[in-house]
DNA sequence: GAGTTTGAAACT
DNA sequence: CAGTTTCAAACTC
């Protein structure tokens, strides 16, 4: 593997540092379009990260600490100089290439891309730890070089810090996801590197056919420098992954695994170095490990990576199928990485999963979409159930890496969404798998009445899974499909054939719908995150912040049952919509398209906003003036299209109530307290905005928040289109990034850290806010 | 738990 | 692109 030319190239790059986001970004497009990535990837790419800085930021310091940990000790110990970080997360990605750089460069990568907007990638910024998802990348190199130190310096401490973890269920069900993963990742490693092989072998076999190599390697390239771009969407998907990726790269993962770990034990404990060291975890949990590797590997496996740095990658297991593509690859290059990994990162790599372990090992993260968020949490739960299934994931999001930036948007979205969203879920739930406990919070707090629903389930309904009969779990039909997790056992589908052993048809299949639909498994509702900062600046841009991409055409529901695709995932309606009545407690049509009309005119797109706001005035003015009223002040507008923007913001998701999700996200519980009725929903809307500002900033304000968004489209269109939000995304750092709702798993990741405890935490006073309220 | 409703997804 | 059908989730009883 090492030796494959890639490596050889990807050697040469590493040195590149420059590229962090821009030549990242462009590399990562180009690689991708060498690839064939899809630039929806790029789309969904959005900085999400900015929730995991958020959440890192809150962990900031901690984050800071990690990082600076794992760079100064990867520095002292290797040094790699920051450069590297890019080469690194290449290398991450790859795993192949230089531990040493790669940690260091990871370090540095994430850095840079994360906190792009403060310093350069030098400073370690807790933002970008809190991308964690830099760290991913990091980590990755990590695994390798800092593997050995960190395990060495933190494996001690990692011990306690494990226990801690444990200890700490929150942690675990906000970071359920990521947990998992993080868990899963260590645990693989710490299988590699104590089981040898095992690792290596099981993701070869998931996956090892799919990775290839070059792609893989290229992939990771592009998803590392997409990845420095977005490194905390990357940190994330990187930390999942690495949890996850132990197949794809374990070295990543492990790195990933170890800075988001980082993130999430530091920002729990710190016990990051816990994590790091979870040799001793890992032979308790060897088995524990392996099915959180399943699971994690479910949820973002290697793809992971390479998409988390491209950004949304995480965001669906979607990446299954690039992932398993890429992963195989990943996996040959991260057998031998791994070995490196293994042997050098398996402390890391171990120590961070462990501590990801520790907690359920089911939990996974979130994924991206907040449906397919919960879609993935459950069928992440599912992956990790099936040891298979994890390897889908993984190959998933090789593909999605190699998509690479759909799937990294995606991946964004989740991360700071999900992040958020995990970390709420883990705070709400934390005891247990998280996200189905913190699914019922939100999910109940935001859809107020009913939602049992899933919620019930739910929140578990991670478990639940899909009951498909007739759609073989082939089609969007299908939830697991839809999250891009494979089948579980919680499933009742007949005749599915969505399961590792048919990966091929599923990736085939997967393909197919994203040829028809770019966007089909993007996430469907997009948050302003860092808009929601700006939204604080703006009381307007509230929740509404977040909205449905495509928009929904409800007729009886009026928008206020989860038949509402934008309801259910805890967001106002928008232009983009074309809904009936719309009654939408997150904010109704009428409203955003009054707002967008607003800021059209303002910039002069219009048009359209106009005539829909007439129209949209005309019609609901009647039922919703009231909410449009809350609503007005609350929602902007901002266009939910942004994916780019909306990608990142995630954290705030309290809002969404989006139940599904494992994820629950927080500030649905929050909101769904106080909401669940229509009327309060109203109110909460206001104030559940008013929340999410508060949260938003809370989370945003951290570190995070640099990115803060704002924006939206100009326009406040929603703008829509992937397409751009890869552009987006990496430059964007600082800019608004849109989250996506449910996704959180990584988020939770982040949250970890700092930030998904603040994220919770924030959530969770959101939560009390509005409950009271 | 069965049956109905609903709206997205898929198909034509 | 619009209309229709199919599908499974959401919801009700």
């Amino acid at each position: 593997m090492q030796d494959s030319p890639l490596f050889s190239f990807i050697d040469s790059l590493s040195p590149i540092e420059p590229l962090k986001s821009a030549y990242s970004g462009n590399g990562l497009q180009a690689y991708h379009q060498s690839l064939n990535v899809t630039s929806v990837s790029s789309i969904f790419t959005s900085p999400h990260h900015n929730a995991h800085k958020e959440s890192k930021l809150s962990k900031g310091s901690f984050a800071d600490y990690t990082e600076n940990e794992l760079c100064m000790e990867e520095g002292t110990d290797k040094n790699k100089s920051p450069t590297s970080s890019t080469a690194v997360r290449l290398f991450a990605c790859t795993s192949t290439i230089t531990r040493e750089s790669h940690t260091m460069t990871t370090c540095s990568v994430n850095e840079g891309i994360v906190d792009p907007p403060k310093g350069p990638n030098d400073l370690p910024q807790p933002g970008r730890f809190d991308s964690g998802s830099p760290d991913h990348n990091t980590a990755p190199c990590h695994g390798v070089s800092v593997r050995s130190d960190l395990k060495q310096d933190k494996c001690p401490k990692l011990e306690a810090v494990q226990t801690t973890n444990n200890t700490v269920e929150k942690r675990k069900c906000l970071f359920s996801t990521d947990m998992q993963l993080q868990d899963g990742c260590q645990p693989a490693k710490e299988n590699n590197e104590v089981m040898g092989c095992e690792w290596d072998d099981l993701v070869s076999v998931t996956s090892g056919e799919l990775l290839a190599f070059d792609s893989s390697m290229d992939q990771h390239h592009t998803g590392v420098q997409l990845a420095v771009n977005n490194a905390e969407s990357c940190g994330y998907l990187l930390s999942k992954l690495a949890g996850g990726a132990d197949i794809s790269d374990r070295t990543h993962p492990t790195t990933s695994s170890q800075a988001y770990y980082h993130e999430m034990v530091v920002g729990e404990d710190k016990t990051e170095n816990g994590q790091l060291f979870p040799e001793d975890k890992k032979t308790i949990l060897s088995e524990e490990i392996q099915d959180n590797i399943n699971e994690e590997n479910a949820c973002i496996p290697l793809g992971c990576k390479v998409e988390t740095q491209q950004r949304g990658v995480r965001r669906r297991c979607l990446v299954f199928e690039a992932a398993g593509y890429s992963h195989r690859t990943v996996q040959k290059e991260s057998a031998g990485d791994l070995s490196f990994s293994t042997c050098k990162g398996k402390s890391s790599a171990q120590n961070h999963r462990n501590p990801g372990k520790t907690p359920s090992p089911h939990v996974f993260r979130g994924i991206g979409l907040h449906l397919n968020a919960l879609a993935l949490t459950s069928k992440d739960k599912m992956a990790c159930q099936d040891p298979l299934a994890t390897a889908l994931v993984p190959s998933l999001k090789t593909e999605q890496v190699v998509h690479g930036n759909l799937l990294s948007a995606g991946g964004n979205f989740f991360h700071s969404g999900s992040g958020s969203l995990d970390l709420q879920m883990d705070n709400d739930d934390c005891s247990v798998g998280g996200f189905l406990g913190n699914d019922h919070n939100s999910s109940q707090s935001s859809s107020p009445p009913k939602k049992r629903r899933k919620s019930d389930n739910g929140d578990d309904d991670s478990c639940k899974r899909c009951s498909c009969k007739k759609s073989k779990c082939l089609k969007l039909y299908c939830e697991c499909f839809a999250a891009g997790v494979y089948c579980s056992e919680p499933c009742s589908c007949q005749g599915c054939l969505n399961k590792p052993i048919h990966e091929e048809i599923v990736l085939s299949t997967r393909k197919q719908i994203e040829f028809r639909n770019p966007l089909a498994f993007a996430p469907k509702v997009i948050r302003m995150s860092e808009a929601g900062q700006e939204t604080q600046e703006d009381p307007k841009n509230t929740p509404a912040s977040a909205r449905h991409k495509r928009g929904c055409n409800c007729k009886k529901s009026s928008c206020l049952k989860k038949y509402c695709e934008c309801y259910q995932g805890g967001v106002g309606c928008s232009n983009n919509c074309r809904c009936e009545t719309c009654k939408n407690t997150f904010g109704t049509r009428d409203v955003a398209v009054s707002a967008e009309n607003e800021e059209m005119k303002q910039e002069g797109e219009q048009t359209e906003s106009c005539e829909k706001e007439k129209e949209n005035d005309q019609q609901k003015a009647n039922v919703h003036s009231e909410d449009h009223k809350l609503v007005e002040l609350v929602v902007p507008i901002t266009p939910p299209l942004d994916v780019s923007s909306s990608l990142l913001k995630q954290p705030n998701f309290s809002n969404a109530k989006p139940p599904r999700p494992c994820k629950a996200r927080s500030g649905s519980s929050s909101r769904s307290s106080k909401a669940s009725v229509t009327v309060q929903s109203r109110k909460i809307s206001k104030v559940g905005d008013s929340v999410f500002i508060e949260e938003m900033p809370d989370i945003l304000r951290e570190p995070s928040s640099p990115g803060i968004v704002k924006t939206c489209s100009p326009n406040g269109k929603r703008v829509s289109p992937p397409h751009n939000a890869l552009s987006i995304s990496p430059n964007r750092k600082g800019g608004r990034k849109l989250i996506l709702k449910s996704i959180p798993s990584f988020p939770s990741l982040v949250g970890d850290t700092n930030g998904g405890s603040a994220i919770c935490s924030s959530d969770s006073t959101t939560a009390l806010a509005l409950g009271p309220s």
